[in-house]
DNA sequence: TTGTAAGCGTTATCAC
DNA sequence: GTGATAACGCTTACAA
């Protein structure tokens, strides 16, 4: 139970052992002898050794640290997205023994990050997230070598590198569709960012959805910024005062539906009688029940779990590290449409 | 402009000079002349070189990276107030030169972790988060010798760690001394997990300020458990449901204060009017509009913003990682009360 | 003011 | 199967 620290060659010399032998059993190397790794192995637990992460990272060029980028701009990505995919993430890298880094920087400065982590290899990896319509990071890492795994997708070469995206173009058609169905010819979409590349396929599925029924595009309908409650307030409070209100919105996040349910809330409409709402929901966790149920406010929606995704990327991108000539890997995530109390049919 | 990764080694004989003098002048120390100071920098720019983190890190014993352990118990760690904490966190550790280092940890695997950072010195310094009504942590980290900054704070010796906390007992008991102030007598506390010494604190103020007016504590109007959003919906519904429910909530988080305004809304009770919430408020940035308003579903609150708690903890670490034998800093932030919308008088 | 050389704690390359 | 020994890239006494 001693918290004295015992380094390679101490223990090596307790044992009477070189330190290369030492090494090799504890790494698992097949040519050392079964008789001496298990005593090897006692020692190391007796002693309370560790091996220095500094030391080994010198010595193999691998620094087990999975590191992401996160821009501090006006719009800053950490939110209750980005905590919900770090806690999948996280959970990921610690079964494999990895560290997860974060650097916050601005967006200047991110492309002088990742050559800063790549030439002296402080990560071994990066996770992008927030791929951008107009997306510059993902040749920048493929220039530099340094491994990746998108959250999401850029435009250009889809398959000549590795991403997890949900299907945003379809997810939000099928919302949009639904409405639709419902007799709703006026439906506004209270969208995230379009700038960025989930949101401008979001927008897509919007668009066809309505021009396959014939539904002329309004841009008084479609609003586009950063998610957030206080955004999906005023998004929607600005529609339904315009002279021709639309009947349903759609929600890029339930962040901002939330705010969509205060406005309505506040014109005293009732959700799935008087107005409709239905939102894209990343199964953010504080708004989970025990239960596992639909969202709070109970609404119509397409939902993808963001922390499963935190974890299926982290997976991805440790494979990739470990064999770093494997071919890239592509994952596109359908959505299913939940029913819930927050739409109904056009009155 | 290349992307080839230069040492020390070879900047030095790039130069001319010996790697000691290279590396004092990059270093800042004083006797280099600044004739030499200057050429080795411009050298250093113009070659694309950086100090390998693994290198220096064996070299000095420092790895420039702050440890966030995040339990990965049911009560997860990972939520909206931590990613917020996290923000302003990793902006000035971003400014010092410092990296951000997540693992997540089974509560049993806790104290390891922390042997584990400090035995090869993974990080310089630790943040402890959510610290419990009873400890253990604090004991351990000091006695393990690794700097650490308690955001919040334990009992027992307060004064032999740096903390950094808002005063939880007079918020929550000004909070209910305004409610009482209105007529209100049956007023309930939806708090946190009681098991942590921030919802403790809180649980006093309130209980205080029942005594102080000589209203009778009902067990039946309290509830303690991990704040989110259904969780503040279920315990107000609850407490709606009561023979003789409560006219006023208090509120440990805006995020159970969003449930409770959900479940008012479900039982038709007009916040302000026929019912009165009132919340503590960190001030969560998905929440946040623009202008800076007061939280969306404009509640009376007391608030102090979780974020910059994060900046101001990473200054204290960082300080103190810098300046060990420093006394530490015990910081106790004060809020205010905010009189929004959502409270008004007995009816 | 600058340089030499030892050391930080591993892993990897050879021998044996 | 095991063991010297040389990297890995930096910092820091100690010299000059």
């Amino acid at each position: 139970m001693s918290n004295n620290i015992v380094n390679l060659k101490q223990l090596s010399q307790y044992l009477g052992l070189s330190q290369t032998t030492v090494s090799r059993a504890l790494n698992g190397f097949p040519e050392v002898s079964e008789r001496t790794r298990k005593k090897v192995q006692e020692a190391a637990e007796k002693l309370n050794y560790r091996p220095s992460p500094s030391a080994s990272s010198l010595a193999t060029g691998k620094a087990k640290i999975i590191g992401h980028v996160v821009p501090v701009s006006e719009h800053r990505m950490i939110n209750p997205h980005f905590s919900d995919f770090l806690a999948g993430a996280s959970d990921t890298y610690a079964r494999a023994g990895y560290d997860l880094l974060i650097r916050a920087a601005t967006p200047e400065q991110e492309a002088d990050i990742y050559r800063d982590f790549v030439s002296r290899n402080r990560v071994d990896g990066v996770v992008v997230h927030g791929p951008m319509v107009d997306e510059s990071r993902i040749e920048l890492l493929k220039s530099i070598g340094l491994p990746f795994v998108v959250h999401g997708r850029a435009g250009g070469e889809e398959h000549s590198y590795s991403w997890l995206d949900v299907d945003n173009r379809s997810a939000i058609e099928k919302l949009t569709n639904y409405l639709i169905d419902l007799g709703h010819r006026r439906i506004a979409l209270v969208n995230g960012l379009e700038s960025m590349n989930f949101a401008h396929r979001r927008r897509l599925g919007y668009e066809a959805a309505l021009q396959q029924h014939g539904i002329e595009i309004d841009p008084a309908l479609i609003s586009s910024a950063d998610m957030n409650e206080p955004y999906g307030y005023e998004a929607t409070m600005e529609k339904l005062a315009l002279d021709n209100p639309p009947t349903a919105f759609v929600y890029s996040s339930i962040l901002s539906a939330m705010g969509g349910m205060r406005a309505a809330n506040m014109h005293s409409l009732r959700p799935g009688k008087d107005i409709s709402l239905a939102t894209f929901d990343d199964q953010l966790s504080f708004l989970q029940s025990k239960n596992g149920a639909s969202p709070p406010p109970y609404m119509t929606n397409v939902s993808s779990s963001i922390q499963e995704a935190g974890r299926r990327v982290g997976e991805l991108l440790i494979a990739q590290i470990a064999d770093p000539k494997a071919p890239p890997v592509c994952e596109l995530w359908k959505t299913n449409l939940v029913v819930g109390e927050s739409t109904g049919r056009l009155a």
